[in-house]
RNA sequence: GGGGGAGUGGCGAAAUGGCAGACGCGCAUGCCUUAGGAGCAUGUGCCUUAACAGGCGUGUGGGUUCGAAUCCCACCUUCCCCA
């Protein structure tokens, strides 16, 4: 179990940063005590699979990671000899080398060593199995450290080849992992290989890599190869080799085929206060009783007081402690502990969706109607606890006959972190609090500045001196808007204007879809500029004017809420703006009747022409090498290759022409 | 150590095989102003040049290509995650 002193509650292994609390930052020591799991890894296939989830892949990799299955074999090594009837269990996903097995290893927590560790050795074993419980997992497990074993002076047998081999304890093997021992084969793993050069132990290679001449190897050879040392098996490829070596392991009754997972079950008990109490009630003769439904939820006691020593009120509240057993109705105590967090973070977005179920914890004719959840918007931090929990109770949920969908969140998308002053912007640690902001700008502005940063997935760095930036824009936007257009009469500007219009929601929509907020605001921008330029140049109607301006607004109405509904209703609408739909473009009119071809000369900028921009490539090739900076720059030079990207450059490669 | 990002002006950034630096900050000059931590206009990668123009330039070194910030290889720096 993982204790954290100061805090004085049990941690996941998830809460475990570091070997420290993960709220506090204080190192993390062991104890044992009982408490209460979610079966978690009961669901570890099913949340592995993710084919349907539109996540980052980086999120669900590291999904993946965290739920760490792996296949292999599990093998007995007897060790009769020291401890009657008793063997060790090992576990490997390379059992293709047991038959380089050289030494095993036991974790120091292993219930083993203490059995195995013979007279001569008692006290150095000792000595090294109180050292490892100081130290932290990611101490024992680091590989920058070097390896570190103590042997126990017993020896097992390898069932394969029936070799006597030495049992060490080494605190690199963790009890909490796997069945906490570990075949030691230095010819096919680094780590082995490296603790055996050090304790002197055999090296010997059973999968030979290619053209291997029998010499001894320099490092341990991982990839697969050709079996080699391995008795009956010699000759095969080690592909082969494991199935083989299995198969013969599961017919002897050695071991058998074993699907192992780093998940493991979800400690939930807390040892504080605020929590969701554990609905449980222990009867001195009925046992661990459940509370029942009828008597859902347990609330906690509201009069409580809380004292310096860390201990959680509820364990002294008699109120709350002192209960009748559901079962035969004598006295009972209460479960004191409470409810991790996650657990309640793991279903809010059902309880949202049908805020008054009445008896039920939600409604699922609600639930049906609004979940999942379409678009989730989170920090990658959550990766592993909130979004892993989540997926396991949507489906336990499901089992139970709450939620008729598979998975809580189609669509992830994570916000990148904000930084300040170096470090990131947090609630707890380094908070940036908008009110200041928001009072000298305008909750709008702070709204547009925060998605102009950059790309939003990405975070940024959170300055106060580009706020100004989206100020001043949102004052020339207020200004524009509210223009008088009855002195417009022109038409000249007409068909820029709505180039402008169109061109202008094609970015803002395709960028805002993507998250790219940033370029969907500078988009805007720019539209804002031009609408000045040409109410300054008169040369559109007093029509057009307006609807270019309406579609400002309509743009702008998700990033600047308040400002486009004020403008909407100054501007002689009735009704909200965000009642409104998007405006929608036409890609035909994005486009003009000229462009501006881009031209090279060996890859490097020389010139520029306008040209018609539905010209043939010969046609602008001609053009291209008409312009003044060109010509001179191919003249007296053969012509090698001309390329002409439709309605982008002409590049034309010239070597000289000797 | 392993896994995953990122590296572009003074700064936030844009461009994901086709005109590098859009948009914004900052800065400079000018206009307006009794005043400016307001507003408006113009300019602003570096070097050479009176100018036309030319050279250099996206962390470093190589490669692919007519053409590379973008693709490939190696390296450096940095951030995040890690049983």
């Amino acid at each position: 179990m993982n204790w954290c002193p100061k805090d004085q509650t049990t941690l996941a292994n998830e809460q475990v940063k570091d070997g420290a609390c993960e709220r506090c930052g204080t190192t993390v020591v062991k104890r044992a005590l009982p408490q209460w799991y979610f079966a978690i890894t009961k669901y570890a296939d099913e949340l592995l699979n993710m084919d349907r989830l539109e996540w980052p892949e980086k999120i669900k990799t590291m999904q993946r990671n965290w739920i760490g299955r792996s296949t292999g074999t599990t093998i007995g090594f007897d060790v009769s000899e020291f401890a009657p009837g008793e063997q060790i269990e090992t576990f490997t996903t390379r059992i293709d080398t047991v038959y380089g097995v050289t030494f095993v290893v036991l974790a120091p927590e292993h219930p083993l060593v203490e059995k195995l560790t013979q007279p001569e050795q008692r006290t150095a074993v000792e000595e090294y199995v109180a050292k490892a419980g100081r130290e932290t997992e990611i101490e024992r497990t680091s590989t920058e450290r070097e390896k570190t074993g103590i042997e126990t002076g017993a020896y097992c047998i390898n069932p394969l080849n029936g070799e006597r081999v030495p049992v060490l304890v080494g605190d690199y093997v963790l009890a909490s992992y796997g069945t906490g021992a570990v075949m030691g084969v230095p010819a096919h793993d680094q780590r082995d290989f490296i603790f055996a050069r050090k304790y002197g132990l055999e090296i010997r290679v059973v999968v030979a890599p290619p053209n291997w001449d029998g010499s001894d190897l320099e490092e341990a050879w991982i990839p697969a190869g050709t079996q080699v040392n391995s008795g009956e098996f010699d000759g095969m490829s080690s592909t082969d080799g494991k199935d083989a070596i299995a198969d013969k392991i599961e017919s002897s009754g050695w071991g058998e085929r074993t699907i192992t997972y780093h998940l493991r079950d979800w400690l939930v008990s807390r040892q504080r206060y605020w929590g969701t109490p554990i609905p449980i009630i222990y009867c001195d003769d009925c046992g661990t009783v459940p509370v029942p439904e009828q008597d859902l939820p347990v609330l906690l006691p509201e009069n409580v007081t809380f004292d310096p020593d860390g201990k959680s009120p509820l364990t002294r509240d008699a109120s709350f402690l002192n209960t009748a057993c559901p079962d035969c109705g004598k006295a009972a105590r209460r479960e004191t502990d409470t409810l991790d967090t996650f657990v309640c973070s793991s279903w809010y977005h059902l309880r949202f969706a049908s805020p008054n179920p009445g008896e039920d914890p939600l409604n699922s004719e609600q639930v049906k109607t609004w979940l999942p959840v379409n678009q989730y918007m989170g920090g990658a931090e959550h990766a592993v606890m909130h979004l892993l929990y989540s997926r396991f109770f949507n489906k336990a949920l499901r089992d139970l006959g709450f939620v008729d969908f598979d998975e809580p969140y189609a669509r992830l998308i994570n916000q990148g972190m904000l930084i300040k002053d170096h470090r990131k912007i947090s609630k707890r640690s380094n908070p940036l609090t908008p009110d200041p902001v928001v009072e000298k700008h305008g909750a709008d502005t702070l709204r547009c500045y925060l998605m102009f940063l950059g790309p939003w997935d990405q975070g940024g760095d959170w300055s106060d001196s580009g706020i100004n930036g989206i100020r001043r824009w949102l004052g020339r936007v207020w200004d524009v808007a509210q223009r008088d257009e009855s002195r417009l009469h022109g038409s000249d500007g007409e068909r820029a204007l709505e180039r402008a219009s169109h061109i202008t929601t094609q970015r803002v929509l395709t960028d805002m879809e993507a998250f790219k907020f940033n370029t969907s605001i500078a988009a805007l921008m720019e539209y804002t500029t031009e609408l000045t330029r040409r109410f300054d140049a008169a040369d559109v109607s007093a029509t057009s004017w307006r609807d270019a301006v309406d579609r400002l607004l309509l743009q702008l109405a998700p990033m600047a809420p308040h400002l486009a509904e004020e403008l909407w209703h100054r501007t002689g609408h009735t009704g909200s703006v965000h009642l409104e739909m998007l405006p929608e473009f036409d890609e035909s009119l994005t486009t003009s009747e000229s462009i501006t071809l881009a031209v090279q000369v060996n890859g490097k900028l020389r010139d520029q022409v306008d040209v018609d921009a539905d010209i043939e490539q010969d046609a602008a090739i001609a053009a291209a090498k008409l312009a003044e900076n060109v010509a001179r720059h191919i003249e007296g030079m053969a012509i090698v290759k001309e390329i002409y990207v439709p309605g982008r450059l002409v590049n034309i490669v010239v070597r000289s022409a000797s």
